[in-house]
RNA sequence: GCCCCCUUAGCUCAGAAGGAUAGAGCAACGGAUUCCUAAUCCGUGUGCCCCGUGUUCGAAUCACGGAGGGGGCACCA
């Protein structure tokens, strides 16, 4: 609908510039946009003003002027106004937003895909969080947005890989192995005095039991450097299923693990390096490398290679995301926690070292969460143990009510979240105030059902019968799905799809206390019927992209 | 000290790429259920859009300066 009002625009502003009624540069890009107060009609356009500032003539002349020359050969509009300093508002035919609804009976759940991704290859890394510990709540927006950014960006049609990168090398794995053998041995009976910076959690104890119930004492009087391998892999492994089980339970399913010790292999991580050093854009100083991220905007140089000969975690990331761009992908998204926003500059400096476009990366940052209980801060670190799980917060709060906890503000907000509220509050979340309404309409059809009445067709339902003013803006409201999906696709912002569902669900809920679906007239109750069943599959499809459930019963 | 994010109603937050009179939910008060689910609906009101200057036809939105809150400034990951 708002495309073709931009059509017409582009039309005739085009028109009256080659007449010369007015001169111009060249023409302005079409806004339109919806309009917040109905007197000003469905669209607005402000062209005529924007045209004005700069062919210093008067808005509404120049307005008048578009206004006469659009060719709505379709029947599109009603009205179109003049207003104020110079707006264009644009009244649609009520028909024309009825027969919308024919094209969500049409594509039924691919409503509200688009094609404005189409051959676009899309990575979105996210949650990648250490094996070293199980989730807790603090990872839990980012693998929300991150799954649902990803979810957007597939409904607009770009091809997407969801993945996890997994941090298996380096000090924290050792520690966990550690961590983990010395809970070992003191489960065989020997006092340890367990260091402060190892893992305190009890996950670690039960890792260790788990190896002495099934292996036994083998382990014991061993040197550490030889098995402690065993113990890294054997805890980082059982961890990283935990956490993907963890994340299946939330609704989160990766298409890809990536495994930062695959960089290493056959050299890559050096080899890379190599690379930059061919280009010039590493130095040494003594025994340590640095990359010149300076030279690329970064506030100061990054060592890369150790003095003791060893890569940091930075080398690796530039060979991973090196990595990436080698698989193909046009944009790579990585959600990172706020807290890593200094990294921004020199990871994206080492892209534009190796000859790449920094822009093809971009970083949501998400405000990390402050946990409360009953209004008090709780502190959570893995490393002391103390947190609460995704897994707690599944089972207390739920998937759905927590998923849409996230999906309600903006990512880059800060957020508390407190449990006691979570807990006691679920029956006032949102979110079931959404399932709710498709909860209902549900239910309408299994009454309609029962009386021998089913959905119509589209064709069998006379829908110029829904002539009611809720029932249009019902329908204004339900058809606005596909802009949502792309506006949220392009600003990457996931909370604009829960805010558009919010709106369409009170819009229902308020049409269905007013009127009633089914009544005695049967052509009414077909186009009514035939009304709420579209809303229903709009819900369905965009709780569909938050990963919450649609029910059908509550 | 430098850098990033935030600041809108009592509270939690939107404000759709500068537009017309600033919006929801929660909380408070009053009302609605013989009828498709009351986890619902209807009504009642509140704003120095943190402050200042600027840009322009027009600013919550953009620029600059400042204040408050959060985060970051590793040869950790």
């Amino acid at each position: 609908m708002k495309e073709k009002i931009i059509k017409l625009l582009e039309e005739s502003t085009a028109l009256c510039r080659a007449e010369g009624l007015f001169e111009v540069k060249s023409l302005p890009f079409i806004e339109l946009e919806v309009t917040r107060d109905e007197t000003h009609g469905d669209y607005a356009s402000n062209v005529a003003m924007v045209i004005a500032s700069q062919a210093r003539k008067n808005p509404r002349a120049i307005a008048q002027a578009i206004v006469a020359k659009l060719k709505d050969d379709g029947g599109l509009l009603s009205r179109v106004e003049i207003a104020g300093p110079g707006f264009i508002n644009f009244f649609v035919r009520e028909e024309r937003w009825r027969g919308l609804l024919l094209e969500i009976e049409r594509l039924q759940e691919r409503y509200g895909t688009l094609a404005i991704g189409t051959g676009r290859k899309v990575q979105v890394e996210f949650v990648s969080a250490n094996p070293t510990g199980p989730l807790h709540i603090g990872h839990a927006r980012g693998a929300v947005t991150g799954d649902v950014i990803a979810n957007i960006l597939r409904a607009s049609g770009h091809d997407v890989v969801k993945e996890y990168y997994i941090n298996d090398v380096g000090n924290q794995m050792r520690t966990l192995g550690r961590s983990v053998y010395l809970r070992y041995r003191e489960a065989l009976g020997e006092a340890i005095d367990f260091p402060s910076d190892h893992y305190q959690g009890d996950y670690i104890a039960e890792l260790a039991r788990e190896i002495l119930s099934r292996d036994g004492e083998r382990y014991l009087g061993k040197p550490e450097d030889e098995i402690l391998p065993f113990f890294t892999a054997y805890a980082a492994g059982s961890i990283m299923q935990g956490i993907k089980d963890d994340l299946a339970a939330f609704g989160v399913l990766f298409d890809c693990y990536f495994s930062e010790g695959k960089l290493y292999e056959n050299d890559g991580v050096m080899k890379l390096l190599g690379e930059l050093q061919e280009k010039g854009h590493v130095y040494k100083e003594g025994d340590t490398l640095w990359f010149r991220s300076t030279a690329f905007g970064d506030e100061k140089d990054r060592v890369v290679i150790r003095d003791t000969g060893t890569p940091t975690y930075f080398a690796a990331d530039i060979a991973y995301h090196k990595n990436k761009f080698d698989r193909g992908f046009d944009t790579v998204i990585d959600v990172w926690g706020a807290d890593h926003h200094g990294y921004i500059p020199r990871l994206k400096a080492s892209i534009e070292a190796l000859g790449g476009n920094r822009e093809a990366l971009r970083i949501i940052l998400v405000q990390l969460v402050s946990l409360l209980r009953d209004g008090k801060p709780v502190a959570m670190s893995t490393r002391a143990g103390e947190y609460v799980t995704l897994r707690q917060v599944i089972d207390e709060v739920g998937k759905d009510a927590a998923r849409y906890n996230f999906l309600m503000r903006r990512s880059d907000s800060q957020l508390d979240f407190d449990l006691e509220l979570a807990k006691r509050q679920s029956n006032e979340n949102p979110v079931y105030y959404v399932q709710y309404a498709h909860a209902r309409i549900s239910s309408i059809t299994r009454m309609a059902a029962e009386r021998g009445m089913d959905v119509p067709s589209g064709e069998n339902a006379e829908i110029n019968l829904l002539k009611l003013p809720e029932e249009i803006q019902l329908i204004k409201a339900v058809i606005r799905y596909p802009e949502v999906i792309e506006g949220a696709a392009k600003a990457l912002e996931p909370h604009r799809v829960t805010f558009f569902l919010n709106e369409l669900a009170g819009i229902f809920h308020s049409y269905y206390n007013k009127n009633r679906v089914i009544t005695d007239d049967a052509a009414l109750s077909r186009a009514r019927l035939f009304l709420v069943s579209t809303i229903g599959q709009v819900l369905r499809n965009a709780l569909g992209v938050l990963g919450v459930s649609a029910p059908e019963k509550m």
